[in-house]
DNA sequence: GTCCTTTCGATACGGTGTATCGATCGATAC
DNA sequence: GTATCGATCGATACACCGTATCGAAAGGAC
């Protein structure tokens, strides 16, 4: 980890250890670097996706990588189409339009339980990457010519409301567990650690609907209120169609 | 912003300046930390607010915000909660239970509008704090008693779900707006740096609905995209009422 | 006035992303 | 085979980050 400050040249020349012949050149790649970053994301957590890190996982210096990469956003950014590379490789979405979006939806967040750091790289920067817009038209390419889709525009909105949803679903699951994950703590044990703080703020009474909750909430699981959700959306989406045709 | 490296102390003592009496305690508090850093982070971005500059904006040095705040994502979360109590600091939400959501939903967009930087904050951590949690129960009881909601979980799912909405819309906006705010660009000069590569993809074959889209998508603003897809959502909501009965 | 306690902030440490540039290596020209 | 050139690599350096430590200064108690 330190870096060896090169022993003062005291020493003759042949005294001194001989160079290594550079162990081997392992010629290096773009991908050969994103996937690197990938498991190290994967294993470490995003935090642990550095420059200095990734080029270590590779046997190289730090700056090796800037030869194929201007910076370490655009590392992140390759790092994400390689997620969205990974969703458009099971193939197109087959289907009803409801069974499209569903499918879409629900492959987004697979991805997302898989790789939980995609939440934290998907805010922040519009995502153009070959395998994103690959993912994009195979979402749009699976609505189209469906009943009451007849314009880009109405396919848009439509794919547009689910991603956003999808995305706001999933940075709540993701939220939720990344709290429990980081304090070593199950489900079960969290709700029970941060409840005395929760159940001092509810005797405060300026609460009384979060006290219902406590009280009476089942809570299901993100599976079962995920679908819920997008359940709610697709019948949205449904009740929309007549008067568009109109 | 280089810290004077203390001129070795050859001067004898009354030859060195006088230590300055202490400017002036000005006894500092979470709030004016919180302030101080929302102010950054409005003006300068989030990458800004660093411990280093919330301090000097305040006159202090870095350790000293640690007598306050035990850590940067603690203030971090100070600012988020921050946030909602402008949220809160609104007034109930009124109407029916479709009015209080939307203006919930509508609420919520504002203060990203406001708080560019807040969208990045929502992502990772649940939010507890008080004024989060007064928003929250703001939104509970607007719906608390409206037919159909009679049970707690039906409330939160649709509560969840259009905050989940919200949350996946803001962050579609911020990110396209960010992507034109940080090239300097304006909307249309954006779209015109991009259109190059994206009709370089569009010209391989392989994206058909894509062009499909950029020929004939009339772009709607973010407004009625947004009230679009929130109208929608609140259809579905609208449609499962009557099940939910049963 | 003296001692004690509390507070403050300068300094330091280990980390980050990245610019610079000398050294080194491979290939080409003679 | 040797010399030269050009590309490539990575050690070093810089500015900045969050924060632990600890000596010095300030304020209060006696």
């Amino acid at each position: 980890m330190s870096q060896k400050p090169r022993e003062p040249e005291t020493a003759l020349i042949w005294e001194r250890p001989e160079p290594a012949p550079r162990p081997k050149p392992e010629p290096l790649s773009r991908e050969r670097i994103v996937r690197a970053a990938l498991t190290l994301a994967d294993t470490e957590g995003l935090a642990s996706v550095s420059v200095r890190k990734v080029a270590a996982a590779l046997d190289a210096g730090p700056m090796r990588l800037y030869g194929y990469v201007s910076t370490k956003e655009e590392l992140l950014e390759l790092m994400v189409d390689a997620v969205y590379g990974e969703l458009v490789a099971e193939g197109p979405l087959r289907g009803s339009w409801r069974e499209a979006l569903r499918a879409m939806a629900q492959r987004t967040r697979r991805a997302a339980h898989a790789h939980p750091w995609l939440v934290d790289l998907l805010v922040g920067r519009i995502h153009l990457g070959p395998h994103a817009l690959a993912y994009l038209e195979a979402a749009l390419a699976a609505l189209d010519g469906a009943p009451g889709f007849e314009t880009v525009d109405a396919i848009l909105q439509a794919v547009g409301t689910v991603n956003a949803f999808v995305i706001g679903a999933i940075r709540n699951e993701a939220s939720e567990r990344s709290a429990e994950r980081e304090s070593g703590m199950t489900k079960k044990e969290w709700q029970h650690a941060t409840s005395p703080y929760l159940e001092r703020m509810v005797a405060t009474g300026r609460f009384p609907m979060l006290g219902k909750v406590m009280r009476e909430a089942t809570h299901p699981s993100f599976d079962v209120a995920f679908d819920q959700g997008l359940d709610c959306i697709l019948e949205g989406l449904a009740t929309r169609l007549p008067r568009r045709k109109k």
